[in-house]
DNA sequence: TGACACGCTGCACGTCTGTGCAGTAGCATT
DNA sequence: AATGCTACTGCACAGACGTGCAGCGTGTCA
């Protein structure tokens, strides 16, 4: 839909609005991107605001808002459940946006994913939770991560061994799932946070 | 530390640049607060920058940015941890903010406390939480309160009876709490969410 | 009753900023 | 070789916006 500029410089609207309190001007853009003209800014801008990622307001400076569909927002962008297939892409399982801002420090790598489940139950993360996940591939002992095995995600402690390595989950009920090197298993990421909204539904 | 309409200013401005995406002008918050000359309203941005508010880059247009120790933020204001005196007014103790925007609908009454000891460990609340408090004088039966007796705040879940009100601890350690009429005791809200942060430190 | 802080009004100035119009280099099509 | 799209440059203009200076009415403390 956009090319990789156009994002780039969406990215860097985004960067700029949650470390300075608000949008970037033409010319501050202009700077940042090495496009001397400020019309050169306005032909990317045309082509954001058409693609619905910003809505402008004219006349006025820094009048560059955020898009008006709710999900794109700011925040983090919610993926959809844990213990579903393999969602984790994005675009895909966009199922929302959850507004965090800078808890949990830079929000780049960052996503949330709605908890299934009472396996992590003495871990404090219920049914229904959403933790939240710094993408990555590694993970230390004793950290909680967001695995891929089979094609399945789930949550659990990870504890590495020489030869294998073993997901606990914080609940007596179930038994430690034991991965041997040769099974397609993959880590997408460890939890960085919870959170939990209780009463009336919402 | 400051007065109601700087307070009231300095909502606005976060109000505003929710749904702009930038910060008011000066002459955008006169006209709401009907303070017809801009060192009106500058007057009240000196005090919000000096109390570490906000901060401010001269010379430029809307440039109201957020404070820059990461706590005051935005979003909910982060008021001390439950189990201390009887914070829970706002000004005192306010210790940071938490941000969470729309994610617990309506942010105005809404309020952050962390959470010492465990006895709400079983409710999946944890020492070193964050709950998300609802100001509110009254609580439906079964619902978890922040709750302020003989000056002490508590977590609790809420069982009212006829001739006294329970409060009972999510964790078997620990014995309800009874009430009778003529105790000092408030609701100071019901709890909304819950937060958690892990890993290093944060 | 004088001094002083608070919470403003009013205005002029200069800079910041978005906008409009005109033009151009490179590339792919036709 | 002409056409058209992409991705800009360059410039001038008007209005938006922050800043500085001067002044004023009200309340309070001494």
């Amino acid at each position: 839909m956009l090319n990789e500029r156009a994002r780039d410089i969406y990215s860097y609207i985004q960067r700029y609005r949650r470390s300075h309190g608000s949008a970037p001007t033409i010319r501050e853009i202009g700077r940042e991107f090495e496009i001397s003209s400020t019309n050169g800014v306005r032909y990317y801008l045309n082509l954001l605001e058409k693609a619905g990622y910003i809505t402008r307001t004219g006349g006025i400076s820094r009048g560059i808002g955020p898009s008006t569909d709710t999900a794109t927002m700011s925040g983090i962008p919610l993926l959809g459940s844990v213990a579903a297939g393999q969602p984790i892409t994005a675009e895909e399982n966009w199922t929302g946006s959850l507004e965090i801002g800078d808890m949990f420090g830079q929000t780049e790598n960052l996503f949330a994913l709605l908890v299934r489940g009472d396996s992590m139950i003495d871990a404090g993360i219920l049914q229904g939770d959403y933790v939240i996940v710094q993408k990555q591939e590694t993970a230390r002992k004793g950290e909680i991560v967001v695995a891929c095995i089979e094609s399945e995600a789930t949550v659990k402690y990870y504890e590495p061994h020489a030869d294998r390595i073993e997901l606990i989950a914080a609940n007596e009920k179930y038994d430690p799932i034991v991965v041997t090197p040769d099974a397609d298993f993959r880590i997408l990421g460890t939890v960085r946070g919870v959170i939990r909204t209780v009463g009336h539904g919402k």
